[in-house]
DNA sequence: CGATTTCGAGAGCAGTGCTCTCGCTCGAGA
DNA sequence: TCTCGAGCGAGAGCACTGCTCTCGAAATCG
């Protein structure tokens, strides 16, 4: 429908100003000169939009990704794994509540529901696409597990990527956390007076995550 | 004050159920058994009782930290950083609204204020301490900087660490990130049915997290 | 004792999410 | 062609929010 997606936008808009908690459906309605309960035709309820919104995020975010993936996919698979990084990195700069949405501080009294969860995978299932590219050519995994993680390990790459040694899946899925604290310190403002080159420190961390996918020991 | 503690603790026990969004002046003065003007004389707006909250948020955090920090003074250096970890997830996942509070998506239209920095830096100073001990006893630095990296390096070195080198600092900067976006996907849920034995999955993380900072090559 | 400060109560304002009812419009079936 | 129903928006209203203002009681100080 035309209505939904304009209410959408409006709502992003809202969004991009003032941040999710304050995201007021009155507001909306009226900036879109209707009346608030006009507004339950398209959404049940707020969370209901909140949730529309975290979808497109996650898909946006995703697309992008994605492009920068397909546009690397000449490169080593180091290259591309970097330019992954900074696309999602400049992806979150840019919509900085966006971001928040779906990557802070779960909205209370929310729970995303399960329609979240294809469009939240994208970027995983992609990172995962890298590393598989990258043990195929190089073929040597991380330091073994110690057993304590042994199980979990390889229920994860059962899981995940059936193809892949298990030290290669946990280390991934590190590494994908790892990424996500570095750009959320970023976005959420921890390196302000700490981190001032926030380009280079990123690229040189994101690298060193890829060397510690792969590098031997 | 008697009253400013009382109220910071029941607004405390509202953010665990309700989380930070939903923390109602009202609510609070109404358990209290007072009217919700009356807590206008102690707090003069509900940013301002959230700051204290914040500020309280990480004193507390900062105290488990270096509890467990000085329980770990004989051990080695990596088995303190672990321990420190591993008091730093095990506050967050006791009281993740508290957590996300500090480190989850900054609530909009507020931003911090300065009376917070010295409550949210002692995490810091305690790794930079940790990472100091640990230099001192290997003497070894990680890998060598790209050069583009160097200035911002120097730069950390000298605000945070004017007697460690800076490839050390700045992967001590990257690590304590990396550390946070552990713990934050799974306060924030993002390792549902990702990840299931957490424990022995950060464990191992944060391990691997040292072994980053101190590791030649 | 008197004056002043401190504190809580109460009313009230503007805003919120959400529900309910009521008309209008438009398109498909008889 | 007429009718009926579904879809849609308006409006009023409820319970709630943060916040301001005024007023009266109590406690403290000179």
């Amino acid at each position: 429908m035309e209505v939904t997606a304009a209410i959408k936008d409006e709502a992003r808009r809202q969004l991009a100003a003032e941040g999710a908690a304050r995201l007021s459906l009155r507001a909306v309605a009226r900036e879109l000169g209707m009346v608030s309960s006009a507004l339950y035709r398209y959404f049940p309820s707020r969370d209901d939009l909140l949730t529309g919104l975290i979808i497109d995020a996650y898909d946006s975010l995703g697309e992008t990704a994605e492009a920068a993936a397909a546009e690397a996919v000449d490169a080593t698979w180091a290259q591309r794994w970097l330019a992954v990084c900074e696309a999602v990195r400049g992806w979150a700069l840019a919509r900085p509540h966006e971001y928040a949405l779906i990557y802070g501080s779960p909205v209370p009294g929310y729970s995303a529901p399960e329609t979240t969860i294809p469009a939240a995978s994208r970027v995983g299932l992609l990172l995962i696409d890298i590393v598989r590219d990258a043990y195929r050519q190089r073929g040597n995994a991380p330091a073994p597990l110690p057993a304590e993680l042994e199980p979990e390990a390889r229920r994860m790459a059962a899981d995940l990527a059936p193809d892949l040694p298990p030290e290669v899946v946990t280390a991934m899925v590190a590494a994908w956390a790892q990424l996500y604290g570095l750009i959320g310190f970023e976005v959420f403002g921890q390196f302000n007076k700490v981190v001032e080159d926030r380009e280079a420190f990123f690229r040189h961390a994101a690298a060193r995550l890829a060397h510690g996918l792969m590098a031997p020991r």
